[in-house]
DNA sequence: TTCCATGTTGAACATTGGTTGAAGTCAAGT
DNA sequence: ACTTGACTTCAACCAATGTTCAACATGGAA
């Protein structure tokens, strides 16, 4: 059994630019950091496959809870080209579990400085006796 | 009835950087981008409060969720020299939220990618019939 | 009162995450 | 075959978030 590869490495670099609504030299910068990968023509232009849309949607949003486009890199380490919606599933979670993990040390310093033993208001002015 | 200062602006740079464990460099740079604040000796050092070693921790966590210096200092704009642990309860409330925002903005995306129209696994290799 | 650890400023450097521009190549339509 | 827009690389630049260094000032302890 085969499979149709079904618009394998067809789009180019403008392509996912504007399906990704980045610049185009944004997404040379992906590239080049390993957030999505390319093939090359015989005239050395770049070719992606459509998930490297999906990819820089998805590393938008990690950047806004706080992770580095390498990190972003790490998490699409090891996703084929044309990533099963389990693949993609497992991706979402990771990235979720992180996020969700940050959160959680964030609610936990906090408290820690509103309520702990060492607290945010020590020192500070108290009625003179 | 009067209050007593109860050590104000008596913390140094050093003093601040061992105490939120950053280098004194970094110190001076969350001064100058206004996420702490100091007041001058009649020698020109910087004085600071309590309170700036807490600022500090928060900002830290704070980056951590995807939160600028900038945006921190936004955070922190109305929030007196000794805040009242309702104070940073608010601080610490908004922080949360924003963070919470931004990780439902992530689970809302990853949906929207996995299972929207515009889904993810378009164009995916299918079985040759 | 002198010492020197610590403070000050300013500029240069580093790293991350890109953008812009120059100079040249590719490819798709006529 | 030519034109023209989109591609290539490389280098310079930008903003954010700091660090490091030089040159000089301060201030607490002996």
């Amino acid at each position: 059994m085969t499979v149709k590869p079904a618009s394998s490495m067809t789009l180019t670099v403008g392509d996912v630019a504007v399906r990704s609504r980045v610049a185009p030299s944004a997404v040379r910068f992906y590239e080049s950091h390993g957030v999505i990968n390319a093939v090359r023509t015989a005239g050395n232009q770049r070719r992606f496959e459509e998930s490297a849309v999906c990819r820089i949607e998805i590393a938008r949003v990690a950047q806004r809870v706080g992770m580095t486009v390498r990190e972003i890199a790490v998490l699409f380490d090891g996703l084929s080209a044309n990533p099963t919606p389990e693949e993609w599933g497992q991706v979402a979670h990771r990235l979720v579990s992180e996020a969700e993990e940050r959160l959680a040390d964030l609610r936990t310093h906090l408290a820690a400085l509103e309520s702990g033993t060492r607290l945010c208001d020590i020192g500070r002015a108290e009625p003179v006796r």
